[in-house]
RNA sequence: GCCGGUGUGGCGGAAUGGUAGACGCAGGGGAUUCAAAAUCCCCCGUUGGUGACAACGUGCCGGUUCGAGUCCGGCCACCGGUACCA
């Protein structure tokens, strides 16, 4: 008997898949497609466990489909553009396309000792001029349909390095290289026009079935359709242009309760009054220091600055308002200006405390004629309430009526409109980066921003730039940034702004149906091979990457490009957790933490002996220094054990922290499966009494294991393999059949363990590969036991257990755990006042 | 800040509202061996008890239920996202 030999095995087995060309997919009619596809990687240089998991998980899925008779597509392909490779060409001077082709080389060749089961013919990068060319095409056709137009947007500006920052590279405030305080500017932007999308995006999850509930709720909310009011407060001597000024809200109930009117410092009266106040501008000015993300706006001191214009209240000539200018104020969001309700809205609250405004109560709790409030009152949506100033509707009723009322009782009285609105904002896809793709514009003095013409596309990127000098290269690219209008022939320029690498993942899911085509895809293919049956990935992808695939597919459907069936692309998702690691970091001489490798630390220390914090638990980043990479387990101990590790141990949906104890443990158990099988396939005679409760144990590992496929609970059907290999080995029945049984444990086990299941398959004669052999199917009527044990509780207490025939009815199982001597021990003659049976399950005795 | 999620032995985790801790890791004991490796068997939540057994136990507080890790309300901690990281 050999023994087990990964290194051989698994170079064998792959080279049989490859000439047997096994995982080419091709379009077929005799057999139910299937499409499965897991995000595909950033190439960051080295493949991690937690791509060892997701590829495994997808493979796991292929590799069963295929086996239960599907027609499988399975690709794999490189999401090449983006930052870091920029980021190395400011470093090391290596150029950004030398990087990624290598980074894809050296992962790809990491990649294929897994043994998955990918179709590699269908490869691509998104940095092959032949996919951006055609994303190009689409930017073309999205423009024609008035799905792209341009606005000006507020970006990082960082005021020493001259350059547009990514919020990544804002810290704390500052530049990530200069150090320099970020501040908020606008540039003229393309945008998507997503937001046309809104109702139908956010409908439409209703019929995402196989998608989980918390991804579809959140990007419910991240869509936020809203019920509101517009209105106006006309403004008392306002400057030129400005007698109103116009506010959404969605609690227009609380309008008793205003006591200011609050505008973003981008606003437009905002910007003319900076114009000619210093003060103002000054205050604006502090308002645009710190980045533009959410979070920074959101926990930055709540700043105002009262502009001594005043507004009317629209219910009262004689009420008059503050209007002050705001700093958590989003211009993006409703019409950049609100009013205040301090007495229902904890920021309003805070914002009056500091600024001395009045506390107007508009409700109360039920039955209350008065409220003394230290903080602000904000009962839920759905909480009836006693209105104390309400001005429509009941006077006792919850959030949602007072609103529809309110804004009935508004568009009576000619106050304002009811209006929904939605806080999803348009995409902005401009980056002011090199490493992306072109966006094909042409910018002419007399005909304005031009499209490409689409015989020159693609519009390559050329290599000849440097990254000495912070910003885009593009930008000082003369030669490839002028050119001649298409419209006129007149000189022109070049758009230097490239696409955000958001938009290279919306579609490269219809690509991989067609990857050859000379238009974005091919009818016909992609009629047959859209949907993606089954996508998987990680759940930091919930809202923004899924939210942008879906508007994609219906933009694409829009255009042409995809059929109606495809434009809610992705049938069933599955987010799998991420592998996590500790970040080992130090504080460098500038305050900022510097990271280091785990091979560095040793017992809480440097090799010099500085002490260093240890961040539990976070996810894997290059930049992070925490990535953990396969290769050790890899030329340890093979492919299948890393498979069947990274699966075993965890929900696949949860989050683990990766050790590598244990991996040595999974070699020892395919090692033994290995030898049970060697000795089962010399094995002549047995005991054919004992078949019976082998060909059970079989049966019911085959139902367990093909649940725990179909369901995503791989560490659980592996706890039942752990299961059966031991019943298998342990059992002394006749040698057929333990040869069928162990055939059968191959079987089960070749998704996670492909090779081995593939030599052992052999070794015991199964016919041609088990990667194609049909899915062993369980049969029912083989996993009938006679009898059952049931526990027997005492008010809710375990306290003994009865063996009972498995079709007892319910007055003979109760006079079984009556007549038990534990359970008379523990009633101690108390007569139970109740018996719950619950057949097969249970009985609890009342007392 | 806001949105979403997670929390169970020394560790990873299992458990359609029905015996909490399956399976695995680590640990302990034993068999085999001249010895070791490999392999096989047994034990392994906490406290008390020689033991049979008893009490307690799923982040914290409360509730629903014959019965709660699971459902509901309120907290705490951590993780993900927060529109230019991918």
């Amino acid at each position: 008997m050999s023994t087990y030999s990964p290194s051989d095995i698994e170079a064998k087995w792959q080279a049989a898949w490859a000439d047997a060309e096994t995982f080419k997919a091709v379009r077929s009619d005799d057999k139910p497609k299937y499409y499965v596809l897991e995000m595909f990687p950033y190439p960051s240089g080295n493949l991690h466990m937690g791509h060892v998991r997701n590829y495994t998980m997808g493979d796991v899925i292929a590799r069963y489909k295929l086996s239960t008779g599907h027609n499988v597509l399975h690709p794999m392909g490189w999401d090449a553009f983006g930052m870091p490779a920029e980021n190395a060409a400011m470093a090391t001077g290596i150029h950004p396309k030398e990087y990624t082709y290598g980074n894809i080389a050296h992962m790809k060749s990491q990649m294929r000792p897994l043994g998955l089961s990918l179709d590699w013919s269908r490869e691509f990068a998104t940095c092959d001029p032949e996919y951006y060319g055609q994303q190009q095409a689409l930017f073309i056709d999205f423009l024609e349909k008035g799905l792209i137009y341009r606005k000006k947007a507020v970006v990082n500006w960082d005021p020493i390095d001259m350059t547009v920052l990514a919020n990544e590279q804002v810290i704390d405030g500052k530049g990530w290289r200069s150090g320099a305080e970020v501040e908020r500017r606008e540039l003229v932007q393309w945008f998507f026009k997503i937001s046309d999308y809104s109702d139908e995006l956010l409908t439409a999850l209703d019929n995402l079935d196989n998608w989980p509930a918390k991804v579809k709720l959140m990007q419910s909310n991240w869509i936020g359709k809203s019920r509101g009011l517009q209105f106006g407060f006309s403004m008392i001597d306002g400057p030129e242009g400005h007698d109103r000024v116009d506010v959404y809200t969605t609690r227009p109930d609380t309008l008793n309760g205003a006591s200011f009117v609050g505008i973003s410092p981008d606003h437009p009266l905002a910007k003319q009054l900076e114009a000619d106040n210093p003060e103002i501008a000054a205050f604006c000015a502090e308002c645009r220091k710190g980045g533009t993300t959410a979070e920074a706006v959101e926990k930055a001191e709540k700043l105002g600055l009262d502009t001594g214009l005043r507004v009317r209240h629209p219910f009262d000539n004689a009420w008059e308002l503050p209007v002050y200018i705001a700093n958590f104020i989003l211009m993006d969001y409703g019409t950049g200006a609100i009013f205040g309700c301090p007495a229902h809205d904890q920021r309003d609250f805070e914002f009056a405390s500091k600024y001395d405004l009045p506390i107007i109560p508009v409700f109360a709790e039920v039955g209350a004629t008065d409220v003394n409030l230290t903080e602000a009152f904000v009962p839920g949506r759905t909480d009836k309430v006693t209105y104390l100033k309400g001005f429509a509707g009941e006077t006792d009723q919850n959030g949602d009526e007072a609103v529809e009322a309110a804004v009935d009782f508004c568009e009576a009285n000619g106050v304002g409109q009811g209006v929904t609105k939605f806080r999803l904002r348009d995409w902005g896809l401009s980056r002011q980066r090199y490493w992306g793709c072109p966006i094909p514009i042409i910018h002419c003095d007399s005909c304005g921003a031009v499209p490409e013409a689409k015989e020159n596309l693609p519009i390559r990127l050329p290599d000849d730039v440097s990254f000495d000098i912070p910003g885009n290269p593009l930008d000082r690219h003369p030669t490839w940034r002028d050119c001649t209008c298409p419209k006129c022939g007149a000189a022109a320029q070049r758009e230097t702004d490239t696409m955000d690498t958001f938009v290279d993942s919306s579609w490269y899911y219809a690509r991989f149906t067609s990857p050859g085509a000379t238009t974005p895809v091919d009818a016909d293919e992609a009629a047959y091979w859209m949907n993606v049956d089954q996508y998987i990935g990680g759940i930091e992808h919930a809202i923004l990457h899924l939210l942008y695939s879906r508007f994609f597919a219906r933009a694409m459907n829009m255009t042409g490009h995809l059929p109606e069936a495809a434009s809610e692309p992705f049938n069933a998702l599955f987010t799998q957790g991420m592998v996590t690691h500790e970040i080992y970091q130090t504080k460098g001489a500038d305050g900022r933490p510097v990271y280091h490798f785990p091979s560095d630390v040793t017992d809480g220390k440097l090799a010099d002996g500085t002490d260093v914090d240890i961040i539990p638990s976070a996810k894997m980043s290059k930049s992070k220094k925490n990535v953990v990479d396969p290769d050790d387990i890899l030329a340890t101990f093979g492919a299948d054990t890393a498979r069947w590790f990274v699966l075993s141990d965890s929900p696949p949906e949860r989050d683990v922290e990766w050790t590598a104890s244990g991996a040595e443990a999974t070699h020892k158990h395919l090692a033994r499966v290995w030898r049970i099988a060697n000795d089962i396939a010399t094995l002549e005679g047995g005991d054919a009494s004992q078949d019976a409760d082998l060909e059970r144990a079989m049966h019911k590992a085959i139902q367990d294991v093909t649940n725990g496929v179909e369901s995503f609970g791989f560490n659980a059907a592996i706890a039942k393999l752990y299961g059966f290999t031991g019943a298998l080995s342990k059992s002394k029945a006749s040698a057929a059949t333990k040869r069928e049984a162990a055939r059968v444990l191959a079987q089960l086990m070749s998704p996670m363990t492909p090779h081995l299941s593939e030599e052992i398959w052999t070794l015991l004669g199964g016919e041609g590969l088990v990667t194609t052999a049909p899915w062993p199917v369980a049969d029912e009527s083989k996993l009938v036991e006679d009898t059952v044990t049931m526990p027997v509780q005492i008010n809710g207490k375990r306290k003994a257990e009865i063996a009972v025939a498995a079709d007892a009815d319910k007055a003979s199982v109760e006079a079984l755990a009556m007549a038990d001597q534990k359970v008379l021990r523990a009633l101690d003659g108390t007569t139970p006042k109740k018996i719950i049976v619950v057949p097969g399950r249970i009985v609890n005795i009342v007392i």
